[in-house]
RNA sequence: GCCAGCGUAGCUCAGAUGGCAGAGCAACUGAUUUGUAAUCAGUAGGUCGUGGGUUCGAUUCCCUCCGCUGGCUCCA
């Protein structure tokens, strides 16, 4: 006899020894069973085949719910690689898990595969579910998994199982295709209502591009038809917001195909939304004890030979020789602020020294990463390098978190934050990481942060804290980061005077912000679908006549705006106004004045706002106000 | 760099088993002086991403390179 009980109610005392979990569902009357994927058993999330023979505490788990979203994703794996074997008969499979809104499976195959292959599969896809076949789980030891992966060929599963290195493991079966897998999965692949074949990608075996390289096919699934098509209208919107497509046509930037890859134009519109957040930027670290310096673009490569970037660093460098000399174009702004640090005698009593640089860079990246503004080969940081004694380190960590979270305040940003530890390639003693790392996590500990460690993914010099924003299609980027670094002031000799009249070692701080303004700025311009509020607005206001009548005192009203600092810009044409508004409504402007003969002969304006609300008319001077306010609030709204 | 897809007018896209390349919007010209998201008419605009090959003939088929997109890897 067995007592089970399902969270919340009250036990209930069973006949038998032993129960399926599906049969105990029903006896315990809970609701729905047939949209239950899985169940947990005393906290043990198990397939619905399972036998249960103890007391136990169990807990359906929905196909609508996050969990059995995932397990029914991970089942649709395996019938497509089911599928794919069927279809393409030497194909080998490796791994296949569910994926955020989706899955994927990697498959070796004497080619890669294509997109027009993808509705193939997914018809026989679709087959194998209508015939309602069991996912069957069996535990095997490792001995014997090993022995029927070899003789069905599957390299990959048995490196797996030895990796795996347990005594046993768990397949399932689903029609002909078994599968190492630690479930649990879907009852039957009758379950399965609303998926899709997305696309094709290399994807070189463990990640690493060593090893051979995959063909993976992503497929996104939903435990409904409805949902899923939720998920194919969002991915339609946000292609509307992805800045590549909105940037240029709001004359914001461009790329050229003749210019090169991963650099970017800025054009009239771009260029004073750039100018707009570095003056920004600049007022802010001013505020806050920063100093401006400024350094060259390209330093002799001994210089990046001292600084250890040569040994590190060299492959994303470009180099030039000028009179024989070789020298390096600058992908990091630290080695001008190492030498105007140490053009003086530093006392403890002028650290901390923060030396601040709107440093443009460049950057040798693989050309399969170059993405829009948000991965670029020359880009602008507002790079800092704050040079402290070791006592002031945690203080200053937490002024520059501080700061980011003012900064993204002001936008109006989600972020994440995560630690990362020491790379593989690096440099510096054990020590010093560990000392680093430590500062770091008290930092985010004594500010209350929540924060993932994202191991051996630091800089090569120091670990680091990197804030990461999100993209329209939700792709995660790093933009602000704070990275220790105890190597470089040693590596340049940097000293200063304690009270105890010694030389001391001074630590570093490498940060930025915002990261780099391209980057930034292409997530802005999705941020804000492209309207900008007033502060950030490259034009805040257009000037539209109603009639050529009105011309004179518009372009009055125009050069009232200006010379009150106002981003203004007229549209005086021969047109009707229906065509105006629709043009500035289409550029984002935040503000349209409309200027017609009431307005000339009452000297007055009337605003529309974006949104497509009037104001009320109102005196050049008054809305100029408004204006200069919101700008000077940096508030969101329009 | 690797895998897959894509590249036709300023933009969005048609098109042909290889035989003079098409539309809308934008641009230009003229008319219209107009009150809250597109006034009308006309004109002009393309070595079909680059270079090579196959062919009587290539924008179309093949190769190379350039660029873009989505992944892998790498990073702000």
């Amino acid at each position: 006899m067995i007592s089970l009980k399902v969270k919340d109610l009250s036990p209930v005392e069973l006949e038998e020894n032993h129960i399926v979990a599906r049969d105990a569902l029903k006896q315990l009357k809970v609701k729905n069973v047939n949209q239950v994927v899985a169940v947990r058993i005393n906290g043990t999330l198990c397939d619905l085949s399972t036998q249960i023979d103890t007391d136990a505490e169990i807990e359906p788990v929905y196909i609508a719910s996050e969990e059995g979203e995932k397990i029914l994703r991970h089942s649709i794996a395996h019938v497509m690689a089911l599928a794919v074997r069927e279809l393409f008969e030497d194909a080998k499979v490796t791994i296949g898990p569910a994926i955020e809104n989706g899955f994927y499976y990697d498959f070796d195959y004497r080619r890669s595969f294509k997109e027009e292959d993808l509705p193939v599969i997914e018809k026989r896809m679709k087959e194998i579910i209508k015939k309602d076949m069991s996912f069957v789980r069996k535990e095997v030891s490792s001995e014997e998994a090993i022995e029927f992966f070899e003789s069905q060929g599957e390299t990959y599963k048995v490196e797996l199982i030895k990796d795996i290195g347990e005594d046993q493991v768990s397949l399932y079966t689903v029609g002909n295709f078994t599968d190492l897998c630690k479930g649990p999965h879907i009852p039957s692949t009758g379950m399965i209502k609303a998926f899709h074949l997305t696309k094709v990608a290399g994807a070189y075996w463990r990640g690493d591009e060593k090893r051979p390289m995959l063909s993976r096919i992503y497929g996104i699934a939903f435990c409904d038809k409805k949902r899923l098509k939720q998920h194919i209208i969002k991915l339609e919107e946000a292609k509307k917001r992805n800045h590549t497509i909105l940037g240029p046509k709001l004359g914001l930037f461009s790329t050229y195909e003749e210019v090169g890859a991963g650099m970017i134009v800025w054009h009239p519109k771009g260029a004073m939304l750039r100018h707009i957040l570095e003056q920004f930027e600049i007022k802010e670290h001013l505020k806050r004890g920063y100093e401006l310096v400024k350094g060259p673009e390209i330093l002799k490569t001994e210089l990046w030979k001292k600084s250890g970037h040569f040994d590190n660093y060299r492959d994303n460098m470009y180099f030039t020789t000028i009179d024989e000399q070789s020298y390096g174009i600058k992908p990091m702004n630290c080695l001008a602020h190492m030498l105007i640090y140490s053009s003086a005698t530093r006392s403890y009593r002028d650290l901390p020294k923060r030396y601040f640089e709107l440093g443009t860079v460049h950057r040798h990246e693989r050309s399969g990463v170059l993405h829009g503004l948000l991965r670029v080969r020359e880009f602008t940081q507002d790079d800092a390098h704050i040079i402290c004694t070791p006592e002031q380190l945690n203080q200053e960590i937490k002024g520059v978190l501080t700061f980011v979270k003012d900064v993204m305040g002001i936008f109006k940003f989600e972020y994440s934050l995560e630690i990362s530890t020491r790379p593989v390639k690096s440099i510096g003693t054990d020590e010093d990481w560990e000392l680093a790392t430590n500062a770091l996590i008290r930092a985010m500990n004594d500010l209350g942060l929540s924060y993932d460690i994202n191991e051996g993914d630091g800089a090569f010099y120091g670990p680091k804290i990197d804030v990461k924003l999100k993209d329209v299609l939700d792709r995660e980027w790093q933009c602000a980061t704070i990275q220790c670094d105890f190597t470089l002031p040693e590596k340049f000799g940097l000293v200063y005077i304690d009270k105890d009249n010694q030389r001391h070692r001074p630590v570093m701080i490498h940060r930025v912000i915002l990261g780099a303004i391209e980057r930034f700025i292409g997530i802005l311009i999705e941020h804000y679908n492209g309207a900008f509020p007033v502060w950030l607005a490259p034009v805040q206001v257009k000037v539209l006549t109603v009639t050529g009548r009105n011309i004179a005192y518009a372009k009055e009203i125009l050069q009232q705006l200006l010379d009150s600092g106002i981003r203004v810009q007229g549209d005086l044409r021969n047109e009707k106004l229906g065509l105006k508004i629709r043009e500035a409504q289409l550029e984002k402007v935040p503000y349209m004045l409309i200027i017609g003969d009431r307005e000339t002969s009452e000297h007055r304006v009337t605003p529309r706002q974006r949104d497509g609300k009037n104001l009320e008319p109102m005196t050049p001077e008054a809305f100029a106000d408004i204006v200069l306010q919101k700008t000077k609030l940096m508030t969101q709204e329009v």
